[in-house]
DNA sequence: AAGTAGATGCAACATGTTCGCAAGTGGCTA
DNA sequence: TAGCCACTTGCGAACATGTTGCATCTACTT
């Protein structure tokens, strides 16, 4: 993290060390329960710092945010973007599965509309399999 | 829509009326367009009403929303949600594809996951083809 | 150790959406 | 067709979420 900062002019402070080490630790989670992590640690943070940071740790490349839903974003550390975000619309429940499923569905769209896709960055709604059971 | 409403116990106001109509005709729009065209003919009409209003239309299943980007709900007519969203990341351009593109994936992920998708929902988030060009 | 550009905390602000309430009005009923 | 009542509207205020300006502070360079 230190070398990512420091070769674009950036400072390691500890607010932004906390920051990313509660996106790593929360998988994925908006900024408010971000900040509710780091301030176990560092009581006074502001939230707008958290923001702040978020966008600066993006920049460089260390979280990625996507969208789940209702329009906040959920943050996510870089190196765990590796699923797409299966969330049901009925309990709201967030599950997941392997980028690979959406592969084919990916190439079509690129082959037919040259549109390369992001698959992480938008959840895929619908209906999860318990809400379908119990209907 | 008399019927769907009057089925409810709900009414057939002017407003309601206009609210649809310009759903229809603007394709995707969200709330603020809506109520900018409705006031063409409705000069009064408060954005608070075009808010009650497409959530009852939506309850009723004559609209329906879903989620281009930035947070924003963008509401469509129901019979018109034949296509998915490609939204693009840098210049914000939506195109269009027929749902039937995502048809294999939705298969796989009802097999999967037992998760019965909504395409439409959410946005295919990416790039397109122009600002692929430009890179 | 000192200087400086970047970072923080705070409060004000911007935007988008919801709510309470009094006044207005569709549409059923007689 | 008149009248009533529940549904709707308009309006302002309240919210929720995210952003910004600014004075102060501090990590990092020399």
């Amino acid at each position: 993290m230190t070398d990512e900062l420091r070769d674009r002019g950036l400072r390691l402070t500890p607010q932004r060390e906390l920051v990313l080490a509660a996106v790593r630790e929360l998988g994925h989670a908006v900024p408010e329960e971000i900040a509710e992590l780091v301030r176990l640690k560092h009581p006074g943070i502001n939230l707008s710092t958290v923001y702040r940071n978020l966008e600066t740790l993006e920049n460089v490349g260390l979280v990625i945010h996507s969208h789940l839903g209702h329009g906040g974003a959920t943050y996510h550390a870089a190196d765990d973007i590796n699923h797409l975000h299966l969330v049901c619309g009925k309990c709201g429940s967030v599950g997941e599965a392997p980028i690979e499923t959406a592969a084919q569905f990916v190439n079509t769209i690129a082959d037919d509309y040259s549109f390369k896709t992001d698959v992480t960055h938008f959840a895929i709604h619908g209906t999860c399999s318990r809400c379908l059971e119990t209907l």
